[in-house]
DNA sequence: TTATATACTGTAAAAATATACAGTATAAAT
DNA sequence: ATTTATACTGTATATTTTTACAGTATATAA
């Protein structure tokens, strides 16, 4: 697990305190008030670092919504800590800190098969594969890829979720959106 | 312990479900939702229901602020649920439930003396003894009253705390407000 | 010297939340 | 027949809370 700053450490055990004397997580505002700082912000960061670094996992828009992650393996059901990775229009999207927007609690064998990470779709691009913006897809990781398959394409700056197909030197990647144009690649020219 | 109705129990056992999902309590709205009610303030009267009979505590003003009151008796620290009585006008204050207004869970030794309930104070009359408005005056139940003790008395329908003064059959009942008159009552004419 | 990371302050707005108040409905008790 | 307890609906408001944005300061690395 990835290392904690000493300001880190400092805003994950007060949470762990308040939540046994209380029986419930703290606000941003009485963390403050318990390690001295003045503003709530100062709070709002340590909690993203640590959701970012697998701690704590915060719900979004809940009041007190913090809870501390467990090396849970709760009755045999593997509640793994999932990252989440924004789709970023410039570089591709890789596994590092950096771009882990935050991690879900969940079992990756959820679907069929497993998988290794969240996808944050941005862009309307695959709306009639019943995809919308912000939508979470599971990725996995793969070097095989077949014609007709869903992929995460990056295409010089720009990274993509298209259909694949390539016949011989020609790629073809399809978006599931009408309005949105067919790109074609020659292999012979382009990498 | 006070027993529970139906619906109370239903509410008891989605605020536990609830924390053993999330790690924290839920909102008056999200019991609601759980349980098909349509006005969050069905979810608040049975939670203050529960508060009442002492299997949970409410922190007023802070969202979900709802913890489970469990038999704690933790590292020798005796935490009882020490009820709170309102002050009420008419009437003496008893343990009775319709008088509860919640229970707070704290050692009834954390003064020198044990005592049995806390009363919330109403009105300005022993301001001088530096107890307001909303004051928690911590009262121990007992038979034996000296003079100079501060009471809590009820005469007729008025139930007031009053320092207690008495030569034979004069009873005089003194406020710790210079405001307010003392009181004399003739132990012959009235009880 | 210019980035870059850590660690904040200060402010503000939008959303979530607790909670008060005024009702309605129903069954059981008096 | 009227009260009483339980169990709600529906609305509104004040407060709490999250969270975004724009800065500042400092130390370390390139």
């Amino acid at each position: 697990m990835k290392e904690l700053t000493k300001q880190q450490l400092k805003v994950l055990k007060s949470v762990e305190v308040y939540l046994n004397k209380t029986g419930f997580p703290p606000t941003r505002v009485e963390i403050c008030n318990k390690l001295g700082f003045k503003s709530p912000n100062a709070a709002e960061m340590h909690l993203r670092a640590l959701e970012k670094k697998g701690y704590i996992s915060i719900k979004n828009g809940s009041s007190r919504g913090i809870s501390i992650v467990k090396n849970q393996k709760v009755f045999g059901t593997n509640l793994d800590q999932v990252p989440v990775i924004g789709l970023v229009a410039a570089g591709s999207p890789t596994l590092a800190e950096e771009n882990i927007e935050k991690r879900i609690p969940c079992d990756p064998h959820m679907f069929a098969e497993n998988f290794d990470y969240f996808l944050r779709v941005k862009g309307l691009s695959m709306i009639d594969a019943g995809i919308h913006e912000d939508d979470l897809v599971a990725i996995k990781k793969t070097t095989e890829v077949k014609n007709g398959d869903l992929t995460v394409i990056r295409l010089e700056d720009e990274v993509t979720l298209k259909y694949f197909k390539k016949n011989n030197y020609i790629l073809e990647l399809i978006p599931a959106n009408k309005d949105f144009p067919i790109i074609k690649v020659d292999l012979r020219e382009q990498e």
